[in-house]
DNA sequence: CTTATTGCAAATAATTTGCACCAGC
DNA sequence: GCTGGTGCAAATTATTTGCAATAAG
């Protein structure tokens, strides 16, 4: 998390206008620890700033996001998938096919699970990000590794 | 994953009646290692049934996640959510407020990765699901436990 | 026979897009 | 001044819902 001002030399490094949405969507991040949805960043900038638009909120969010500058929680969002295997697992998950592959590690259904705030766990899974043999080779620098949402091939099945 | 009468015990044994749909959900999604998304899904059972609707597929994939005969692989997947922490961290997903937290363990970024068919690991993130403490106290009894999408309040913010 | 499930069509919700205007540099 | 960013309204996409017809037990 930045401070205002570093924020404001992030962006112009990585080539992005300083804009006064951009700013005050970053300080509703800032101000909450709420991982909050697009509607809520919007609703909570509007407040001081009514003029802004629910399309303006999404456009920036997805363009830091796609800078780091920010994080999104969920990689996979846009499709809801769905998975035979019920027993513990955890997933690979490709970021330009956006292919998933199951993983079945002992040692990873072992971790010393962290205590918070009297949260009660009940269960983890694990997301591992990266490219998956296809991606790293066959794609000829057509990739787009930033979380967007891009190509809805799976690169197949079986094979 | 069950073999096909080993599902078709199973779901009387939840008292969900056994349908045809159901079955060939069902087998779609044994025969598959996509993690597919209800689209997917549908066209593949549709090749052999060609009778089947979209809505079906939907409510059919719902019904068997809440009785865990299958497994949703995003369970936050209604949403977008930001977060302004670009760290790498940790989530405690509430299951029922559907509140994240975040965790910041070193031990748990120091995970050996697995290694899978040349899959290139770049970054992980572990979610941990459960009950916040509000949620296991305040809730009298209604709570939704199964990953479904009922709550919109985020137990409020900083509190 | 009774209730759960299906399938259709219409509704909703989240997100994206096209485009004219405006602001940052 | 040039280009990228904003805001509006319309479009798209995923998902859900209401309801009458049908199948499961």
């Amino acid at each position: 998390m930045l401070t205002i001002p570093d924020f404001i030399d992030a962006c112009r490094e990585k080539g992005l206008n300083v804009t006064y949405q951009r700013i005050m969507i970053y300080k509703s991040l800032l101000r909450t620890n709420n991982h909050p949805t697009a509607e809520a960043i919007y609703h909570d900038v509007k407040a001081e700033y009514p003029s802004i638009s629910l399309a303006t909120v999404y456009k920036t969010l997805e363009t830091l996001a796609e800078h780091d500058l920010i994080g999104k929680v969920t990689p996979l969002h846009d499709l809801a998938r769905y998975d035979g295997d019920t027993q513990q697992h955890h997933h690979l998950v490709c970021l330009n096919c956006r292919k998933i592959m199951d993983i079945h590690d002992e040692q990873l259904n072992q971790l010393n699970l962290p205590r918070k705030n009297g949260f009660h766990i009940s269960s983890y899974r694990i997301q591992f990000e990266g490219l998956c043999d296809d991606c790293q080779h066959r794609s000829n620098g057509r990739l787009k590794t930033a979380g967007g949402k891009e190509q809805t091939t799976f690169c197949g099945k079986g094979a």
